[in-house]
DNA sequence: ATTATTTATTTGTGATCACATTTCGAGTTA
DNA sequence: TAACTCGAAATGTGATCACAAATAAATAAT
């Protein structure tokens, strides 16, 4: 009865105010995040309910949005799987971040206002105390709060959903960035990006935010680090 | 019986090779960027069902899909509507082309070969050739051909989704740039594109894709002509 | 006439079922 | 031992139904 590997996916309270649709959702995409499911693993609907203790219904909408944000990949076979990792493909999932979340900066920073500096700086006091505790877990939501706090001062907001993709299909290596942050960073890029958006200097806070995601995945640097990376992403839950 | 406004969207042959679902996902993607669906007009389950003549099942699916691509907008009364655009969010969305197929455009050039080459300019070519025939229709579904031509040069793709999402969310107004580019335009961007692929100069690749994005976006200049643009495309279906 | 309140209708969500397709395994053959 | 065949189990797709929430319509009250 048994499949291949077993599934271990951490659920949480269902809020009733949510509908089961949306749980489910958030359930799988932490999953996923948190590369608690092979990639390559076959996830079959029925399966999935009967972990999660929902009826089919919400598994096959949430899992048809996870793969519309490609966060998971439909086969051929209509078998939906986590996408497999490859040293270029991660690449390219970087780049596209730097290039994205640099132009969001640059185009966020005239809507920030004092308040929104306030936030920021709230946000980034959390980081460093997160930082200190060595909790990964705060280290990475709280890093994705602050980045998401500075793009979203755009009210006319069309690059979030695109970036937060990016990060899903990151994954696991979101997080794996930040565990080695405290090893490597020297500067922090998150004063700089502050200290540009005081002097609403546009050059400087895309150089701030692109440095801040270069070298988060500065790790990764060498083939063959990235190669032994990515394996371990690929069998153990970090 | 009838609601507000009718909906009036064009129906193709179903191919039984492909999913109910599957069908009615490009059918409405069709139509969402060929504007036959007024921006706020609720969307029902039900409705769509009926006017595709198919069961409730396939559109909830293909909703969530396009939902999840931004095409289409959940509200929290759980309604679904094709969002409003905002001369803000236009020039938001037009950017974030730029930048992000800018960037494609640039990473697709390494692997662009002389077999790749020749099956842009043959795309090239035919675009060529529905904008001697006026046929509105054709040049845009061969603008964005040439366009994904390009980018999918490169095998590790990633951008591509999200450009598709752009597109999507720009809807009508793609059909739109392109229905004003004989008027305006002076210079053939493809060609330039072209002659810098020849030449690997990705940096002159880049310039030539951005210029053609934005020139073919160049009617909406002034607030006001965009102003007129988001009326016409909001009420006729162009 | 206009707002408030109740009633009726519609709608999304989720459950369950049927069916065609695919996957898996046992058994067979070369 | 390895490749193949064929039947059994599992799976995705799509249809239908029940129900609670939301919307629209109708009635009452100011």
């Amino acid at each position: 009865m048994d499949k291949k590997s077993p599934i271990q996916i951490t659920l949480t309270k269902r809020d009733d105010a949510v509908t089961i649709t949306q749980w489910v959702y958030s359930t799988l995409r932490n999953a996923v995040m948190n590369g608690q499911i092979l990639p390559g693993r076959a996830l079959t609907i029925r399966e999935l309910a009967s972990i999660l203790d929902v009826s089919p219904m919400p598994i096959r909408e949430a899992l048809r949005q996870l793969a519309a944000e490609n966060a998971l990949e439909i086969q051929g076979n209509r078998r939906v799987i986590v996408p497999k990792m490859t040293a270029m493909k991660f690449s390219e999932l970087c780049e596209a971040r730097i290039n994205l979340e640099s132009h969001a900066a640059g185009r966020a920073l005239p809507y920030i206002d004092n308040d929104k500096l306030a936030e920021l700086i709230a946000l980034d006091k959390e980081i460093d105390e997160a930082q200190d505790k060595g909790d990964l877990e705060q280290i990475t939501i709280r890093n994705q709060r602050f980045h998401r706090c500075l793009y979203t001062a755009n009210p006319h907001q069309v690059t979030l959903p695109l970036i937060e993709s990016l990060w899903l299909q990151l994954g696991p290596f979101m997080k794996l960035a930040n565990s080695r942050l405290k090893e490597h960073y020297t500067i922090d890029r998150h004063n700089e990006a502050l200290e540009a958006i005081t002097k609403k200097d546009a050059l400087a806070l895309q150089m701030a935010i692109a440095s801040d995601i270069r070298e988060g995945f500065a790790f990764a640097g060498t083939p063959e680090l990235l190669y032994n990376f990515i394996e371990q992403a690929g069998t153990s839950a970090l």
